[in-house]
DNA sequence: TTGATGAGTAGGAAATTTCCTACATATAGT
DNA sequence: ACTATATGTAGGAAATTTCCTACTCATCAA
């Protein structure tokens, strides 16, 4: 449930599949997700495991079945994380600009 | 330089800092940077090339220093990733706010 | 109650990651 | 030229991850 999780969860590309899918197609039973993967089946659920002790995804029993459904949450925490380097971007682009200004300054 | 490597990049707590530290102090020499883990110099130097690998951070040599320093490009492709399933996080605070709402009428 | 189905667990092999201690390379200063 | 400094690379041990094939457990359907 921590943020180590859930960067150690998102380093999967079979996992990010696994979101996506979840994303783009609402909540599935294991197997049905599992049939989408070259790998086996108790693989795939491993991998689900891995997603929802990082909180990404919520698991529903219907009978026999396990319906996982995608849980946003955490991802809104990277966002989180994400902010600040997203300002240091910002600023570095806004003095390129003011740089580019001066350029055209110097040309007139 | 992928999506991929990124996430990669990412999962390991001491890659994490070392782009903190890289956000917060600025650009700096690898040696000043690995003075401040645990670990010992060639490990930073080491993670160092995975962040580089990966596009975050870039080196630019200053006699026997290298300097590295911050690129936030990549992680903007980060947050495109996450903006799909920011837009659900959303949807589904909609939802719950407009059950609220319908929870409220029935009280009045 | 029995057989079939959906799905997690156990145990282990192979691959990858992490971290270390030498060692090599390049530059700065004397 | 010689020494010290800043840093990357090599090679390898230990830990972790990934993935597999059995196997177990629970539920459904007859």
């Amino acid at each position: 449930m921590t943020a180590d999780h859930v960067f150690t969860a998102l380093a999967s590309p079979a996992r990010r599949e696994l979101l996506r899918l979840l994303l783009d197609e609402g909540a599935q039973p294991a197997g049905r997700l599992a049939e989408r993967f070259d790998m086996s089946r108790p693989s795939v659920s491993e991998h689900l495991k891995v997603l929802k002790d990082a909180g990404l995804v919520a698991e529903s029993r219907r009978g026999r079945e396990r319906h996982y459904r995608l849980e946003a949450a955490p991802l809104m925490d990277l966002r989180d994380w994400l902010s600040p380097y997203e300002h240091f971007w910002r600023d570095r682009l806004a003095r390129l600009s003011d740089l580019m200004d001066e350029m055209e300054d110097d040309d007139a």
